[in-house]
DNA sequence: GCCCATTGACTACATTTGTAGTCGCATCAG
DNA sequence: CTGATGCGACTACAAATGTAGTCAATGGGC
C-alpha cells in the first residue's frame, strides 16, 4: 500500500519521526508555524496520511496521538532512490557534482561521506 | 521567471537537453513511447514548458523546434538542492548513507564521488 | 450536571499535474 | 488548384495537492 506522500505531508511526517507519538495540536505548533499552515490544513494532512497508511492514529480520550507508519528509513531512502534515478539515470556522482558546484557540501559532509564510501569499498 | 517544472515535464526538458532543437514528432518519439505518452500529451507538456519560460520554440515553417532555455545545470542544481534541503536539511552525507544502504552506489560512482571530494578539499 | 472549548469528520475549492481530444489551418503531393 | 494530412492552439477533465472552513460531539472544569 504504503503511497507516496506529498512534499507537504512529508513534512508533517518528518515532525512525527522526531517524536511520536504527537497530537494534531502539537503537530500544528511544531510545524504549522514555520509552513505558514493553520490547524486545519495539518489536520488535512494528518488525515490524508492516515488514509494513505503512512500514519497510524490511536484514540486517547476524544482525540488521536498520530505516529508515523512507515520507517523514515524506508519512506526517505526509497524517495532518493526515486530522485537519482528521476535526474541522473541512477548515477549518484553526477548528484554529488552538482551539490559540489553549489558549494552545498560541509566539511562535515565531506569527511563522512569519505567515511561512508570506505566501509563501502570493503 | 524560470517556475518549476513539474516531473513529466522535466523528462522532456531532460530530452531536449540531450538532444536540441527537436520538433514535437521527434520529441514524441524519443520519449513518447517509454512514458506511455501520446503526442498529445507530448506536445501539452511542451506548451507548458514554453509558458514557464523553460522551452523556446523557434517557428521553422508550420510547425516549432523546441530547445531548452535554462541550463540543464541550473535546472538539476537547484532541484538538487532543494532535495537535500527537504528531506535532509541540507545534509548531503545522510543521503548517501541510505542511497549506500540501498546499495545504489556503484563502484565507479564511489571512485568518481572520491575524486570530487579531493578536490573540494583543496 | 452543564456549558464551553477543543477536536475530529466532513466539506470546499482553487491550482497543478497528468493525460488527451478537437479543430482549423497551412502545406505538400499530385 | 485541390484535397489529404500533419501541426499547433485551444479545450477538456479527472486526480492530486495545498489550504482552509464548518459543524457536531464530547469531555473536562466548575
Amino acid at each position: 500500500m504504503a503511497e507516496r506522500a506529498s512534499e507537504s505531508e512529508m513534512q508533517v511526517l518528518s515532525a512525527l519521526w522526531e517524536e511520536a507519538p504527537q497530537t494534531a495540536a502539537e503537530l500544528t505548533s511544531r510545524i504549522g508555524k514555520v509552513n505558514g499552515w493553520t490547524q486545519a490544513t495539518v489536520k488535512t494532512l494528518l488525515a490524508r496520511l492516515v488514509q494513505k497508511g503512512a500514519v497510524t492514529a490511536e484514540a486517547d480520550g476524544r482525540r488521536y496521538l498520530y505516529s508515523p507508519a512507515i520507517e523514515r528509513a524506508d519512506a526517505v531512502g526509497e524517495e532518493s532512490q526515486r530522485f537519482v534515478d528521476r535526474l541522473f539515470g541512477g548515477r549518484v556522482s553526477p548528484l554529488i557534482a552538482h551539490l559540489a558546484d553549489r558549494e552545498a557540501i560541509s566539511d562535515t559532509d565531506i569527511a563522512e561521506i569519505e567515511a561512508l564510501l570506505k566501509k563501502l569499498k570493503s
